[in-house]
Parts: C-alpha cells; structure tokens; sequence
DNA sequence: ACGTATCACCCTACTAGTAGGTAGGTTGGT
DNA sequence: ACCAACCTACCTACTAGTAGGGTGATACGT
C-alpha cells in the first residue's frame, strides 16, 4: 500500500503536468482520491509545502532516469537516443509537458524553495547531457557545433517547447522535433 | 489618445506573457489603467471575449512583425537573424515570454476560438521561417538537415523553450541557445 | 438655437463560485 | 494514552460576471 503523501504528490504531479502550478487545486486532488481537502492539508500544510516536495520529486525522478540510461547504455549517442526517448514518453501519456516546463509559466510568483529546486534540476540535466555530447563529440559518434553546454540548452529548450506545442498541434509536429534533433548531430 | 479598448488589450498582453491566461485578473486591468472592474467588462463582456481579442492582437502583430522583415531584408539569412532578434526584443522586456507560449499551459482549458487563431498564428509563423529556409538552402546561405517545416518548427520551439528558462536561467543561456541556432546554420 | 433622445463609457454594489487555509472533533492502530 | 489520518464545518480573499445608475458628448427634430 503506496503512503497517501507519496500518492499525492503523485496526483499532483500528473495534474501540474496537465496544466500548471496554479491550476490545479486541493479539491482537483482530493476528488481524484476520494478525501476531504483538510486531508490534503493535513500532508502539506500549504500549496508551497507541496510545490517543494513537487519539485523534490521531479529531481528525484530525473536522477533516477538519468542514472538508469547511464547503467544501461554505455555508447554517448545511444545515452542521447535514450534521453529524447523519456520525453517522448512524458508526451505520450496524453498531453502532459515537461517537470521543469510547467513550473516555469508562474516561475515569478513561486516560492523560493521551489525555484532553486527546480534550478537545481535544470542545471544538473544540462550537465549530465553536455557531459554526453563531449564524450559523443570527442568519439567522433555525435556532431554539433558550440559548446556542449549550450547545445545542451538547446535540446532541452526544443524539446520543452515542442512537448507544449504538441498539445495544440499534436504529436506529428513533436516527432518532426526530436527527429531534426536527432539528425542534425548523426556524423554523416 | 488611444482608446481604451485597445489600451485594455495591450495591458492584458503584458499580464499574460508575465504570467498566463488565467494568472491574469480582470481586477489586475483595472488596477492599472485606474478604472473599475465593471468597465473592463463594458470593453469586453467575458475574459473568452479579452482572450479572442488577444489572440488577434497577436496574430496581427506577428503579421506585421514579419511583413516589415520580409520589407526590410531581402536575403534569408537577414531575414533569420531578424527573426531571432525579434524574439530576444520579447524577452530583453522583463521576463516576457513568447505569445503562443503563453496560452500553451492553459490550452485545454481554452475557449475554441482562442485555440483556432492561435494554431492560425503558429502555421502562419512556421510557413514564413520555412519558406526563409527553404530559399537560403537553394542559395546556400542557410544550412541544415531535414525538411524546412521541421527545421522551422525546432526553431520555434527552442525559442519559446529558452525564453521560458530565461526567467530561471537569466539571459545567458538564452542567448546560447540563439547563439547555437544560428551557429547550427551558418555555412562554412 | 433649444430641448431631448441616444449612446459610449464609467461607476457602485452586488452575486455565486472557488481558492487556500484553519479549528476542532472522530476513528483506529500501536 | 497517544498519535497519525481523516473528517465536518467554517473562514477570508479573490475570481468572473451582472444589475442598474450617473455623466458627458453627439445627433436630431423643431
């Protein structure tokens, strides 16, 4: 049996991914399980206490998949193909964006904590990724020009961008992305 | 003296790529423009109302955004770099962000209407850069793989992607990511 | 030139609904 | 006896939206 404070993040995570910060409420997540809104209080005795543990999670759930396509693949293009992969699959599960993309459209009116969580975040998958694109650049598997930070920067901007446009132009225009992408750094 | 329905209009453009559509309040309006709530109401009876008009202010701004680039300049890559200067005009002005971006994180909560000229909007700016490219590439003066719809549409994407991190990230990283657009396309 | 009807614009004062949050009580396991 | 988890019932603040009244300019018939 999941504890009702790890399923409430749950919910809300998958309700922010559907929106934003503000647009989901106490009573959206005690309708889905089925308590009292007080209930929710009782967990996270504000939306800032729970906005933390939103952004801790996401942290969370990025270190561990970055973590995992590090054990599993070893080549830095196929590390790459596994990165586009996982936010692919956040788009899959119908309409939601990007962790970090949907904190960002009320990033001036959100709580201290939560911006250098997410920041942290940020920071730490551009990292990771440029630390792939060296690696992939200096094994002559990946081709890109600038430094590796900032083509980092960039594929994370195109896939948060497109990840929210595919909610209104749909998932062909997401695919077209991530495959220019993809191609633009494939050694001819 | 403007009138005020227009005055209305660009103070409610301003709280939207601050925030988003439903960060903004009718209340917030009239606070500005030193008028009553009941009177934004006069100008526009409900917000779907407010968020039509915005839609259409927009669409009419990129229109004549990209008329006075394609006026002004006559070869690709000029009219590129316009391009990618117009959006850094956007963000240089305090932490706003790209229009289309944001009504993005509200779009299924969106009225129809809002929904049709935005996508309008966006293939509209999309055709525009990817008949850009498409002359550079016959002239050479612009390179890139793939077609010109996708190389237009991971443009885009980046842009609206990195304005948004900008608000966490500072200015820096968005330049990079202008920065390695452009790199990424420059002929050697 | 003069009343008067009309209209855009703005106002005060209200509604119903929903947000986040609190006080205090009930229940059940340890 | 304690305590976490849950409840009912409430609060204040704010949201979009409505009803109806005041004002000042413009148009019109005489």
């Amino acid at each position: 049996m999941p504890d009702r404070k790890t399923e409430i993040v749950e919910v809300a995570a998958d309700l922010l991914q559907s929106g934003s910060f503000s647009s989901f409420s106490y009573q959206d997540i005690s309708d889905i399980l089925g308590i009292r809104k007080a209930s929710i209080h009782h967990h996270f005795r504000t939306k800032e206490d729970l906005g933390i543990a939103l952004a801790d999670y996401y942290r969370e759930w990025y270190r561990a998949k970055l973590d995992e396509i590090t054990k599993l693949y070893d080549q830095p293009w196929d590390r790459l193909e596994a990165y586009l992969a996982v936010a692919s699959d956040i788009m899959l599960s119908d309409g939601k964006i990007c962790p970090a993309g949907a904190f960002q459209p009320e990033y001036n009116v959100l709580p201290e904590r939560v911006r250098t969580v997410i920041n942290g975040m940020m920071q730490y998958v551009r990292g990771w990724l440029a630390g792939v694109l060296t690696k992939g650049r200096s094994l002559g598997t990946i081709e890109f020009q600038g430094t590796p930070e900032a083509q980092a920067a960039l594929i994370m901007a195109a896939l948060q961008g497109s990840l929210q446009n595919a909610r209104s132009e749909g998932p062909q225009l997401y695919r077209a992305v991530v495959g220019q992408i993809r191609g633009g750094m494939k050694p001819r």
